[in-house]
DNA sequence: GTGGCCCCTATCCGTCCGGGTAGGGAAGGA
DNA sequence: TCCTTCCCTACCCGGACGGATAGGGGCCAC
């Protein structure tokens, strides 16, 4: 199969895969390394911050795949890969993390990365994965992306009505009342309604702890 | 070298290393388990979760090291470090993280454990350290445990004056100026002077911002 | 000593918040 | 149909908060 593909395209000047890992943790690296050049079709380079990886690629190399962690220096989150995708060379984009939840996947999948590949896979599966990716396909883990639609995100969040969720959002964002019942187009006593019952519910006597635990909760 | 020392303990039942590796990232795992074994001198045995490995070591199985990963299910930070240091077969246990800071680093290390594992290590590294730590040693990344302290933890904080630190503290438990006044010994309107000069230190409008600002920036 | 910084206390004022109570309208199940 | 639940609005009140202003005392550097 491999073999197969791999004459379909020997007029390519290699027909290695080329892969940029940026990762700041060195043992994830020299893993990915190892399993990929292992397989003998791929030719890895490794970076461990984000602004090595994009001078590589502002330089002119070439690669099938970039793996950008979503934690490590120069990244902040999400901004790194936006930076990346807009860059000329590089094509294929795709997200690692080991703490980004099922939000941030569907975020950057959305926004056309090559993947969401969460550090709780296993070695052979991303291994497997990379080799997906870097052929053109999309991946991401089904379980993964399966896991917190299931169970949504949290119990404290259940006992919640759809609008108490969108006060407690404000809060989290450390509104005011008055804020928050503007962004939602209704009254102030409303929101202080909804505010005062979300305490209750979630056990919380100011806004403050109840700002606390809904992040805690890992909410928003 | 090696078959001389498994010659000095051939008195032991077994002269290999029983390491438990307890981390949901099933990458780490196989990692470390492929590099442990390929040493011959270790027997690793994998969980990916805290109580998964809770379990084993109350069923009596006796390890000469357990790693137990920061941010996994069921440790909540390092109440599981804790608990299972209060364990009876449990002798020596290492935190290994991918996110936390020197603090917790240094905690932990105050704490009596047999050391503390960044994930950004090598892997040539990371195997050196658990056969140290195995072997009875206590372990921690030189160049880990001086980097922050260079910087001081968050640019935040150095703005702030010791006493606004304890305000702050106070505010990201929810509490309420009376209670911050009473917790500290102070009268609430200097509660209120800290809190007020401490809003326009870090550009905050009001103390759930602060809060938030101070949890986000990793303070307490 | 003088000035500067930090910490403490204090008062005033307007606003916001937390808690209680009361009621109307829409939607869905018994 | 009635009943429940959720969402909306409204009023009250006491207390907390946010902001400004005005001091005094300790400590250190210049």
């Amino acid at each position: 199969m491999i073999a197969q593909q791999a004459a379909q395209v020997v007029t390519r000047s290699a027909n290695v895969l080329r892969v940029l890992i940026a990762d700041d943790h060195d043992l994830l690296r020299d893993t990915l390394q190892i399993f990929l050049e292992g397989e003998g079709t791929f030719e890895t380079v490794c970076v461990a911050s984000y602004s090595e990886a994009e001078a590589l690629v502002k330089a002119g190399e070439q690669f099938d795949l970039v793996l950008l962690d979503y934690s490590m220096p120069g990244m902040n989150a999400l901004e790194g890969f936006h930076k990346m995708r807009a860059l000329e060379g590089s094509h294929r984009v795709a997200i690692i993390s080991g703490t980004a939840s099922r939000d941030v996947a569907e975020q950057v999948l959305e926004a056309g990365a090559a993947g969401f590949l969460p550090k709780t896979l296993s070695a052979k599966s991303l291994v497997n994965a990379v080799r997906f990716m870097a052929m053109g396909e999309q991946y991401a883990p089904l379980d993964f992306m399966r896991q917190e639609e299931a169970a949504p995100s949290h119990p404290m969040a259940e006992r919640l009505s759809p609008r108490e969720l969108e006060v407690l959002e404000g809060l989290t964002q450390g509104k005011s009342n008055k804020e928050i019942a503007r962004d939602l187009d209704i009254r102030e006593p409303t929101v202080k309604l909804h505010v005062k019952t979300l305490y209750r519910k979630i056990g919380a006597s100011n806004r403050t702890q109840a700002a606390l635990l809904a992040k805690e909760a890992g909410l928003f």
